[in-house]
RNA sequence: GGCCCCUUGGUCAAGCGGUUAAGACGUCACCCUCUCAAGGUGAAAUCAUGGGUUCGAUUCCCGUAGGGGUCACCA
């Protein structure tokens, strides 16, 4: 029996190998073009980071008019859960980063599918068979059991581990004995006959990690698993060839295995694509840091992000300030320009995983939502509420009203800017509801505490002073009235100038009012809340 | 342990043989201001370490230390 016979046996149904050749042509894309991925395993769990790898081909590939695809690699049966596709999908149209081509209910889009790995299986096998035919794969029986005795006496023998030359058991059984044992329905896996040389370097150059040099494989890496499924190894190869990847952006903990790709793209008679290797998120962990974890940090979730009420406009701006740092620049200098105008470059990309910075993310959101309309906050926090919170929604059903509370300070010039996430938006602006503040306790005062005081100050603001009509100005000249009415500087400035002669200042007066009104020191303008609660109302609590 | 990568303020970072070592977040101070959020001005704060190379090293080379990743029939 020869190699050819071998293959013929383990794989009989499989096509040849220039079947898929010919189904999927070379993609026809204008000079540049970049094809890229996403190429998560259906596991029901968005990591942030998988967002950030695909805002980032999502990015390349517009900037290039090129294409960006997801495909599912689901060749681990075991960890797949129901529906996690579809989860995958759907977040990525949260953030408006859909793709191209990809795969949907089950449903292919796009002329390169199946987009999902389990669906591939006649295709790795026809490219595993080829290998077989040619020697550059071999069947093997090893029992896990062997494999971990192999270990064992690697560890003791002080060399390394792994099934590679002189270790292997299977490599060089004569083609009829292996046959034999399949015939005898022994079980067995498909791995590669590695040529390689480990006392030999390959060059790489990564587009992000620029050269790195590292040691030819040797390992005879198992290619096609005992459920038939490939290995994501050479899954990989098989289907970015086919699919006309030409850059293969993954996190950096792929690096490793640079050589082992390298070699199997070139064992198979492919074009090998591009690498970009993208440095992970990192966390600090008491003494040192380490990668973002789905398990012990809730930030990794991109459902987080929903769930406290962060735009995924912010989410998307912090993200591509940490690829590249120079678009906080360009924000700067654009203001108002949309993101998609920002020209990414994986060259500038940090190498090494960045500490996840929430403070900045937020400040980040903070100047997002500070260039919202009212309306846009509106129906922003509305939606959010929708989901994680019934009395704030309770609270802006009547939008009109809320329109007018959410506008105040807002869309000017100088927004205000005390809005991070929609969950902070209940609590800023609670005190303009009768309702919520009729709960208020522990009114603060700051400067003025004396009650009688405080309560003819508020007497005679209303009594005598104050005016629905007034415009700003008038009011709050007539604010510094009162003020000097009881003994108070008329300004700020006045009284530093000359605190003896003063009890306080205007300013002492205005709280006052405030606190009576709203039941808290800090708010934004007086003027407006005033005009918005209407003089009715504001009775009711004075 | 083997292999690979990395190391500039608290954090993200610019820098690519000669710089007062950018900028942003955070911190602090002051200014502005009816309070707050902003905004403005300013301050403190960084080249891990030891050797080279060089007239000159943050920058180039080597060592050391520290950090990270990876060594599956998981991706």
């Amino acid at each position: 029996m020869d190699s050819k016979e071998l293959a013929n046996l383990i794989f009989p149904d499989a096509k040849d190998v220039s079947y898929y050749e010919e189904k999927y042509k070379a993609r026809e894309l204008p000079e540049g073009a970049i094809v890229t991925r996403f190429a998560p395993s259906p596991t029901g769990f968005v990591h942030i980071g998988g967002l950030y790898q695909a805002e980032i081909a999502r990015k390349l590939a517009n900037q290039t008019n090129g294409v960006f695809f997801v495909r599912i690699e689901d060749t681990d049966q075991k960890r797949e859960i129901e529906d996690g596709a579809n989860q995958i999908i759907e977040a990525l149209k949260d953030y408006d980063l859909m793709p191209d081509e990809t795969i949907i209910d089950g449903k292919d889009i796009g002329e390169y599918g199946p987009y999902k790995q389990s669906l591939r299986k006649d295709i790795y096998q026809a490219y595993a068979k080829s290998l077989i035919e040619k020697g550059m794969a071999y069947p093997c029986f090893c029992t896990p059991e062997t494999l971990n005795a192999i270990r064992e006496d690697q560890e003791k023998a002080k060399e390394r581990t792994g099934y590679y030359g002189k270790w292997t058991k299977c490599r060089n059984m004569p083609i009829d004995m292996a046959a034999d044992k399949i015939k005898n329905g022994e079980s067995y896996i498909v791995r590669l006959k590695s040529p390689g040389n480990p006392d030999k370097k390959i060059k790489h150059r990564d587009v992000i990690k620029g050269n790195v040099d590292m040691p030819e494989n040797d390992q005879d890496i198992v290619i096609i698993k005992s459920d038939g499924l490939p290995t994501y190894h050479f899954a990989h190869a098989v289907d970015d060839h086919l699919m006309g990847t030409t850059h293969v952006i993954r996190g950096d903990e792929w690096l490793p295995s640079v050589p082992l790709h390298l070699q199997l793209f070139y064992m198979l008679g492919f074009k090998a694509p591009k690498y970009a290797h993208i440095a992970p998120m990192m966390k600090v962990d008491g003494e040192g840091k380490r990668k973002l974890s789905k398990r012990k940090d809730p930030e990794a979730a991109v459902s987080y992000y929903t769930e406290e009420g962060i735009p995924k406009q912010a989410v998307k701006e912090y993200l591509m300030n940490i690829a590249n740092s120079n678009f906080e620049i360009w924000r700067k200098q654009n203001p108002d320009k949309a993101m998609e105008e920002f020209d990414l470059q994986l060259n500038k990309m940090g190498v090494s995983g960045a500490l996840f910075d929430m403070v900045k993310m937020l400040d980040v959101s903070k100047n997002v939502i500070s260039k919202f309309s009212a309306e846009e906050v509106y129906n922003e926090s509305y939606k959010w509420a929708e989901s994680y919170d019934a009395e704030l929604k309770e609270m802006l059903e009547d939008k009109e009203y809320a329109l007018k509370v959410l506008g105040i300070e807002r869309g000017n010039v100088k927004p205000r800017k005390d809005i991070a996430k929609w969950s902070d938006v209940k609590d800023s602006i609670y005190y303009m509801y009768d309702d919520k503040f009729a709960k208020t306790e522990n009114f603060e005062y700051q400067k003025i505490n004396d009650e009688a005081e405080i309560n003819s100050i508020v007497k005679e603001y209303f009594d005598k002073y104050y005016n629905e009509e007034d415009d700003k100005e008038t009011w709050f000249n007539k604010m510094k009235d009162l003020a000097e009415a009881f003994g108070y500087a008329r300004e700020v400035k006045e009284f530093k100038a000359n605190p003896e002669a003063y009890k306080g200042h205007v300013g002492d007066i205005s709280t006052v009012i405030r606190v009576k009104v709203t039941g808290r020191c800090n708010t934004p303008d007086l003027y407006e809340i005033l005009k918005i609660l209407g003089k009715e109302r504001i009775m009711k609590r004075v």
